[in-house]
DNA sequence: CCAAGTCGGTTCATTATTTGAACCGACGGT
DNA sequence: ACCGTCGGTTCAAATAATGAACCGACTTGG
């Protein structure tokens, strides 16, 4: 892997649940040596990608990074354009809502609002979401120019429980049954016992960047609800894709 | 310099006013072979730190930035806080009001509430401030620990403008006079024809973290405007303050 | 309609940077 | 007092980065 490569994979270390992490703990995580973690993290550091507590000596994740991602969403406001539409689907159909963001050949979970039920499905910010794995990847799939849709399926398709779909045919025909509705629809194709409802989100050209997806713990969804999420869903996304363009 | 650190400088050259920017392009601003670049562009773009349009095959940050990002600020929630806090200042001042966290010896501007008046100063994101040369500075240096003082004074001190103090003992007694008052005041250290007040914002274990400063015009600056945005500086800024810890 | 200049992208021998085992001193349990 | 681990450093060996030259595709303008 490039130099590069191995200090992005430092910065993906951290997560939520884990925000503030010591050298060795990284030099261990990222299968680096101790010597070499922190030639990376002193690099990252003068850029300030990277900070390191004074107290503790523990590395976190750098300032330098908010001031990117400002001017990334000035220049790209996916996320602040949908964020309050997806709360409102999220509090229309009662379920957890999340968006993610196409980027390198996945889906990327850029923003969740979650169900305040109490059984309800826990989506994490970061998750890389397979686009043949789950309802949204299907949405954002069926949204794709065919050629798209033809060279992703060429690859082997990881399976990530029994029930995920891994053979082109199945999804060509899940394909075009969201093309159809408008919205996919999938169950436990990426976790077990959760049930989901996609649909993407446009550029201006027609292409989609993104989706968003109603999703619910399988027990409460029956067909009735499922169209009524989807119907939800649907709307939602023409919604934001229609103010990404400057519509609305 | 590290490969890292001329993949970070890449990343660097995305401004607001200029968010995307072609190959050859970047490869001249950060002074790199084609070659270097795209190789540095293409890691990059793997752990989706930096995306390609597809038409035009420029290139731009990357969601995954956004994602970072968003993690950093769950764990440390200074802009968040502090900006609802940042807009009241703004509107009790009618000034332009921004917030500048410590991060790698300096004070990176990490938001901005710009004055309604039409003769305003103008303050962008990601603008980096020296500690000598502002107000912002000054306030964090008045909060800071003697020693840290003591090692930033002895370095040398760039001027940026006829006005800039370098001299370590006017610079000590600048700061003496911050710590009396409660903020800072300072003129055209930085930038030509602007006043600004400073105040220091505090962490939990009582050191500086970064400091806010209203920015006006010289013309509109009296004494008696200074003393007044001076203690509503100072009572913003012991708000955001004890927001960050916790309290109220 | 062609020539010159640009663009994004690629190649591969040369070169410079990265790498990691061993080694510090410091700290915290036991 | 001992052991393990921490953050951090060193330097010869190994590996990855580099950039001049070259592509084909577009634009521009005479």
């Amino acid at each position: 892997m490039s130099t590069v490569g191995k200090a992005a994979s430092l910065l993906e270390l951290f997560t939520l649940r884990e925000p503030e992490i010591g050298l060795s703990d990284l030099a261990r995580k990222a299968g680096l040596d101790k010597a070499t973690t922190r030639r990376l993290l002193m690099a990252l550091a003068a850029h300030r990608l990277i900070e390191q507590e004074p107290h503790s000596r523990r590395y976190r994740l750098g300032a330098g990074l908010s001031r990117l991602a400002r001017i990334r969403d000035a220049h790209f406001p996916f996320v602040r354009l949908a964020a309050p539409v997806i709360r409102e689907l999220s509090l229309e159909t009662g379920e957890t809502v999340h968006l993610s963001e196409f980027s390198a050949g996945a889906l990327l979970t850029v923003h969740v609002e979650l169900s305040a039920k109490a059984n309800r499905v826990n989506v994490d910010v970061g998750q890389v979401l397979p686009l043949h794995g789950t309802a949204s990847g299907i949405a954002f799939l069926a949204a794709s120019r065919l050629e798209a849709v033809s060279a992703y399926l060429e690859k082997p398709l990881q399976a990530f429980t029994p029930h995920t779909m891994t053979r082109p045919d199945d999804l060509v025909k899940a394909i075009a049954l969201a093309v159809s509705r408008g919205y996919s629809r999938g169950a436990q194709g990426y976790e077990e016992g959760v049930h989901s409802i996609g649909a993407a989100i446009l550029g201006a050209d027609g292409n989609p960047i993104g989706a968003l997806a109603v999703a619910s713990p399988v027990s409460r969804i029956d067909d009735t609800v499922a169209a009524s999420q989807g119907e939800a869903a649907s709307r939602a996304a023409r919604l934001v894709s229609a103010r990404l363009t400057g519509e609305a």
